[in-house]
RNA sequence: CGGGGAGUAGCGCAGUUUGGUUCAGCGCGUUUGGUUUGGGACCAAAAGGUCGUGGGUUCGAGUCCCACCUCCCCGACCA
């Protein structure tokens, strides 16, 4: 791509009001666009990163054998009455009618909707285990939207679903999942914790949620000094581990994924039972798996930022490498950039070109905001010594590289 | 929903206390011309506004009063 015919608006200064790091680092490198409080528009920049988070959880998902599926948005209201959620979840639920006066909302989740769906289905133990999974937008009127896609009213989701015969395949699944909810935050870049939480409105036995240390984090989590033991903060206010029965650190973080154990709670309201092998009725056991993907993306940017910018991680920033002639109205260093660029995107490497007439200064600063991790420069350098500079923007580590050379340059870091 | 703050050019803001030739302003950005060119350059010219909306007070309202809308922050609730 190059970068003057992209639609990437960068900010030298965003508003005020914006006061959280990542929301205002996300406003200043284009990556969001406010429509009203809590619904915003991801810009070319802001999908790619979304998309590249989609990609790694769609790998994990399907490598543990989950199929995906898209369930709807429009959801009847009567499903939600079955589970008496209708009440639960009150406002939160966008609600209206269709023209011929039937209820509906706007999804704010999907359990009752799957649990029907598999009922129509599953008959014979023959039927199960089996896992489906969506990537989908979640609607949920916030009282209060706030720091961007932190909290918002229309976000991203990835909710998983298991169906087992019994609750050894439950346990089975559900470490699975575990194991891969870590694989999917570890590749993010993340920082992360895992502990043992409360059910809350989902229901069921037993859940945890992953929780990214964040300063603007709306969850409280308390670490043990002496045993690194995490605890949820959800409880009382609590002044010593447990264990240690010493001092713990209060830690604001952001909760990103929550996995439940829902046993039968929905499958008993929807009448989603099999036949086992002998020939007897039994309820499905069940299990539901949620990812917040659009707050990752201000999950990753707060632990990953500096004073210039983002710092992307590998694996979901939205570019690998910004190639950056320092003039581009000099024949030879704007030639030199553009067959730097050329070499690395015949080798699938996702590139951008800044060939905009810019000062130096200009595009060095927006480089930093962008966070791409690897920054090509050419100038000066090339032209009296045919070098090529490469630049971490995490280590800010600089190399030369003659140009011949900079495939193998590029791998290697 | 309770409490606090804000809305003036594309972005960021000043002006509102004390209404009136400093009231349509500043910085950045944009357009044109020129000089520059390794960390947000400089000179010259230009475009861009129903001062959130509606009503009121007044000879006169960005400024005072009333109502409404919108956004942000703290709290309760949640991925």
């Amino acid at each position: 791509m190059y970068w003057s015919k992209s639609f990437i608006h960068t900010l030298k200064e965003a508003s005020e009001e914006a006061e959280s790091t990542s929301h205002r680092l996300m406003l200043r490198a284009g990556m969001i666009k406010m429509l009203i409080s809590g619904v915003y528009s991801y810009l070319p920049l802001g999908l790619k990163v979304l998309d590249n988070i989609n990609k790694i959880i769609r790998q994990e998902m399907n490598a543990l054998g989950s199929q995906e599926l898209l369930m709807p948005s429009i959801q009847p209201i009567e499903l939600w009455q079955m589970t008496k959620r209708d009440e639960l979840l009150g406002e939160v639920m966008i609600r209206f009618q269709d023209r011929r006066g039937r209820k509906l909302c706007l999804g704010p989740t999907h359990e009752e909707v799957v649990t029907d769906l598999a009922s129509r289905y599953i008959q014979s133990y023959r039927d199960l285990p089996f896992v489906l999974y969506q990537i989908q937008t979640k609607f949920r009127d916030e009282l209060r939207p706030r720091f961007g896609l932190v909290r918002a009213c229309e976000f991203i989701m990835k909710d998983a679903y298991s169906f087992d015969k019994d609750t050894e395949g439950l346990d089975e699944i559900y470490d699975k999942m575990y194991k891969a909810y870590e694989n999917i935050f570890k590749r993010c870049g993340l920082d992360f914790v895992s502990i043992k939480a409360d059910p809350g409105v989902i229901g069921g036995d037993v859940s945890h949620e992953f929780l990214v240390p964040a300063e603007n984090g709306e969850d409280v989590v308390y670490k043990c000094n002496i045993c690194g033991n995490y605890l949820s903060g959800n409880d009382a206010e609590i002044d010593v581990c447990p264990h240690c029965k010493k001092d713990l650190t209060k830690i604001n973080a952001l909760e990103v994924g929550h996995i439940f154990k829902l046993g039968t709670k929905y499958s008993d309201v929807f009448g989603l039972r099999y036949l086992d092998e002998s020939g007897k009725e039994r309820p499905v056991i069940m299990g539901c798996y949620g990812i917040g993907i659009s707050r990752l993306i201000p999950a990753i940017i707060e632990q990953n930022n500096d004073a210039d910018g983002i710092i992307w991680p590998k694996e979901v920033a939205p570019y690998d490498i910004l190639v950056l002639p320092v003039n581009v109205t000099d024949k030879d260093i704007f030639s030199a950039a553009k067959k730097v660029y050329e070499i690395l995107e015949k080798k699938k490497m996702k590139v951008i070109l800044d060939d905009r007439d810019e000062r130096a200064g200009i595009k060095f600063k927006d480089a930093d905001l962008l966070g791409i991790p690897l920054r090509i420069t050419i100038g000066e350098k090339f032209l009296k010594e045919k070098k090529v500079e490469i630049k971490s923007r995490k280590s800010k580590e600089v190399k030369l590289f003659n140009l011949d050379k900079i495939e193998e340059a590029v791998k290697g870091l």
